[in-house]
DNA sequence: CCTTGAAAACCGACCGGTTGGTTTGGTAAT
DNA sequence: ATTACCAAACCAACCGGTCGGTTTTCAAGG
């Protein structure tokens, strides 16, 4: 095993673990020392890698939160007829979350309630990251109107801000409820919404 | 001033600085001391009145984020047409909502994502709390379908459930981006998917 | 009206433990 | 020899919570 990846590794293992203890816990209640204990790692090696719990926090967010969820809506928005391609997306996403990402919640999400207030740097990167997909949601039902699979005089700028929300909303009463049936609820009540803007 | 009531008074202070705290910096990253300082009572008070930080958390919900919340949404869910009544609701809260509160977001959906994974007694106390607000809901649109208000064959408990999903994610997403037109913009998206189902 | 006594209310020093972060020292690869 | 990496000891600050003691309150007894 060569060296820098061996570096790597740990770099790699110590953001990982610090992801999972902060999806579970927040960010705040996180300590760095149970981080260690169950990394196998020393201070050393964290405060190598990592200059501050900040920015362990950052990196956590930029390198396994948004990297896990960033791309996972892109096929369906390739589609001609987004109505359909996001429904059947939303169905999937649904069914395929298991037990406990259901009462975990959205990582994104969960970051932005803690943090947003009370830390700048965590703000903005929430924010630029929910205007990403806000703004890919909005493309596409562009294209959904230019293709005559959606009615003209919507407003897509608000469809895709109020998609957002919901699906935001919708993983959070499921996380507070811990009942995945809430999630499966709020999605047919959005395709049901999505369903009457066709033309 | 009697002396009860000037327990009574300190109890309550406690309480209230401990929510604007709470409210700030969320449950576990609030320090029973800044509660001290600011309030200028000892410890000693603190914990004669509470008997620990979770239980001061618990009344924090019950007796100050429950109690400015719940009856909130009154007025609106006795008019006979709910739609318009929730409408024009709608409208007013977020009207009134100052900048503070977009910043700092749903008191009780902010504890629910912080704490819902951690404690079992902050999840259930919030979770009552949602049903309690998504059942009046959908007593309302109930009483909207028989006065001939709503189509009859919507499913009210689905439409309750993504009405408070989707009010929680604006109030979140609006939080991020510490922008109120984004609550605005979701209100209106959500008005426009009540007024179509109408019969 | 005054005294008494017990309970309620409150105070703040103190406790063990944990926090994020630093320092120092050594090892291995380049 | 230099650089990258990591371990372990260490630090001051802070955490929630406890505890012995003090003050305040108020009813009862004289």
């Amino acid at each position: 095993m060569n060296a820098v990846t061996l570096s790597e590794d740990n770099r790699r293992k110590l953001l990982e673990i610090a992801a999972e203890e902060m999806l579970e816990k927040g960010f705040q209640a996180t300590s760095i020392g149970d981080i260690l204990t169950k990394s196998g790692l020393s201070k050393g090696a964290l405060y190598h890698h990592f200059p501050s719990k900040l920015t362990l926090g950052y990196a956590v967010f930029e390198e396994i939160f948004v990297a896990d969820c960033a791309h996972r809506w892109e096929p369906a928005l390739s589609d001609p007829d987004p109505i359909s391609g996001i429904s059947k997306l939303l169905r999937e996403q649904v069914a395929e979350m298991t037990d406990e990402m259901v009462r975990l919640g959205c990582p994104i999400n969960n970051f932005g309630q803690e943090m947003s207030p009370i830390d700048e740097g965590f703000r903005q990167r929430i924010n630029r990251e929910i205007n990403h997909w806000r703004d890919e949601l909005e493309a596409a039902f562009k294209r959904g109107q230019a293709a005559g699979n959606m009615k003209t005089e919507i407003d897509t700028r608000q469809v895709a801000t109020f998609f957002v929300a919901s699906i935001e909303g919708a993983i959070g009463i499921a996380k507070n409820a811990q009942d995945r049936a809430l999630l499966e609820t709020c999605a047919e009540a959005l395709i049901g919404y999505l369903e009457g803007l066709r033309p």
